[in-house]
DNA sequence: TTAATGATGGGCT
DNA sequence: GCCCATCATTAAA
């Protein structure tokens, strides 16, 4: 992709509705990092929904400093640390104070996959960026991203390349409270 | 193909 | 001290 220095990102003002309504039309939506004159990322093909009413949630207890930006303003990455190991990252959405976010747990990678699979350790294709934190390695990102603002330079977050695809909504993964709701949201082929 | 398990550290009770 | 919004490896079938 030859994108210019300077990109028109379009309005995210829809990330100000809720994560549940949110999530959804996030997928086929493309997330990019740019380093240097290289873009890294690909179409969103699978998120989850998290607020403040959500046992599940990291704001479900209210705010603490880790979960700050996800009380902040709608549009910015929140990034966190789990399993010892692991880095994933949200999408804020709703309004401020509210706590409000979307998981990114997977995309389908189109730019930058000699960097991706170098950073992946040259495992197949199709477990570059099937999951959240393989898709943080993938695209290199850590806690140093959180509170990071779309579409200021670094991340971009750009609308679906045609139309907005089908989704399929399922109960969420790897959590153990408030697993009936159905708030993961899938690419349905 | 699916199932079980160890790695590993910050956040919060 | 317990709990993870996980992943890669190994084992079983």
């Amino acid at each position: 992709m030859s994108l210019p220095a300077k990109v028109s990102p379009g309005n995210l003002s829809f990330l100000e509705a809720g994560s549940v309504r949110v999530a959804p039309m996030l997928i086929g939506w493309r997330m990019y990092r740019r380093e240097g004159d290289r873009l890294i990322g690909g179409a969103i093909v699978e998120t989850e929904a998290y607020n403040q009413s959500d046992a599940a949630s990291h704001s479900y207890r209210g705010e603490t400093p880790r979960t700050r930006v996800m009380f902040g303003p709608a549009g910015h990455l929140y990034v966190y640390f789990t399993y010892g190991m692991h880095y994933c990252m949200n999408i804020v959405t709703g309004r401020e104070g509210e706590g409000d976010a979307v998981l990114l747990r997977a995309i389908l990678p189109d730019e930058g996959l000699d960097i991706i699979r170098a950073r992946r350790n040259h495992r197949p294709d199709h477990e570059l960026t099937d999951g959240p934190a393989k898709l943080c390695q993938a695209l290199g990102v850590t806690g140093d991203d959180s509170g990071k603002r779309l579409n200021e330079g670094e991340f971009l977050l750009l609308p679906p390349r045609g139309a907005q695809p089908r989704v399929r909504a399922t109960q969420r993964i790897g959590i153990t409270r408030d697993t009936h709701r159905l708030w993961r949201f899938v690419l349905d082929e």
